[in-house]
DNA sequence: TCGTGTGAAGAATTTCACAGCA
DNA sequence: TGCTGTGAAATTCTTCACACGA
């Protein structure tokens, strides 16, 4: 009762999830070199920067279509620039960020967002104390207005920094507004309604994800016999 | 020359790293679970909620001992207890946030890790204009402190919320200080020098993530044809 | 009957290894 | 010579399917 998809090889073609969770690291990095004037790269030095190796490089961006060059490598800007085209970084996206309190304020200070093109337009909460007060040079507007907003400013995507127990309901407005993708930060499954596309960032798992491999020190290096004491 | 592991299988009862990855998910769910008060769960259940298959479920859990009753399913609490343990969540772990800028101060004001078992004791900078300010009931310590605060307050992981540029130096310091785990918001992957666990969440990347999806319905539904034009 | 634990089968992903181009 | 693109092999991960316990 539990089935998704009849068994069967995901059609022909498709980009494996795996490869796309690379290929922002791909391109973060050669944003960097590019920066730095460099001009080629191999898959081999790629690879060496990230941990993934020469043969998985290649074969990732070989989804794509042939960016390579026998002998030299990769032409940095070239790669970089159909990289951004793939993902759709060489636009600038709208976004909104739905709730404004500690952590949403801080992720509308955050900067790295913007420089990766993407672009906060509007925000939103639900919390009257809230609602009018000003955050840089925006004000923040009632959840309310939220497709309204969508409408007017062409948002596209939303920042969800909401409490755990209000996400399911404000992704549910999201998605009503038009908004068809979230980045959500409450450390819940979304129970996310058809047609929404949803990344979500747990930072507290993350932690615990950390914790996890202090206490053993699993799957890294050393071989070495890892027994716990009796 | 880019060879990590001697080719062979990872030596057998290692726990797969797809696995670690979603027990934290499953402690999530478990601790939501517990507190509105139900008592068992099937991996079946559990596995809808988290969008995993039931055996997919049963063999994670089944790395980690034999926690299921034929015909019940889990019991939730002993299940929880047992997870925490694994995970280590089980315990305080005591956190040095370093880097008081935008993101810093609101990872500082998050719930979230502290509700997971993991406090910030310490706060650390490398700017004299933030050093000696207070945050909450907390004063900025300078970096060249942390390895004295470190001993001083047992301190365990780092949470590194600091410039791109200065990242990965001051990951060295957290290593010199004794520290064996970071947590790192800067968007590098950080040459951890060895000895050093790291996990990195890098905020534009998943939004990056995001807008990939939206731009393409790849992987989702809809085997629509997508071949690019020849 | 419901639901776990688990070997075996099946998919997905990664690595190998080598032809071929600059 | 240096390095890509890519089938084939190896490995890792997921699902199937069923014996068995409550």
């Amino acid at each position: 009762m539990n089935k998704e998809k009849p068994p069967g090889s995901q059609h022909p073609g498709a980009t494996p999830k795996a490869t796309v969770a690379r290929l922002s690291l791909y391109l973060r990095h050669l944003e960097m070199l590019a920066q730095k004037g460099q001009e080629t790269i191999s898959s081999n030095r790629l690879g060496e920067a990230l941990e993934i190796s020469d043969a998985q490089v290649r074969k990732d961006l070989g989804h794509f279509g042939q960016f390579g060059y026998p002998g030299i490598g990769y032409r940095i800007g070239e790669l970089r620039d159909a990289l951004r085209s793939v993902i759709g970084t060489n636009r600038e996206w709208s976004v909104a960020l739905v709730g404004v309190g500690n952590l949403g304020r801080a992720l509308f200070g955050y900067g790295g967002f913007r420089q990766r093109g993407f672009v906060v337009r509007a925000l939103f909460d639900n919390d009257p104390a809230k609602i009018g007060t000003r955050l840089g040079e925006m004000t923040v507007r009632p959840i309310d207005r939220l497709a309204e907003s969508t409408r007017e400013l062409g948002l596209q995507l939303a920042i969800l920094a909401v409490p755990v127990d209000a996400a399911d309901e404000a992704a549910r407005r999201v998605r009503d507004a038009g908004i068809c993708g979230i980045l959500n930060f409450a450390p819940v499954r979304l129970a996310a309604p058809k047609g929404l596309h949803v990344v979500s960032v747990d930072l507290g798992l993350e932690l615990e994800q950390l914790a996890f491999q202090v206490n053993r020190r699993t799957s890294d290096e050393a071989p070495e016999r890892t027994e716990e004491a009796p």
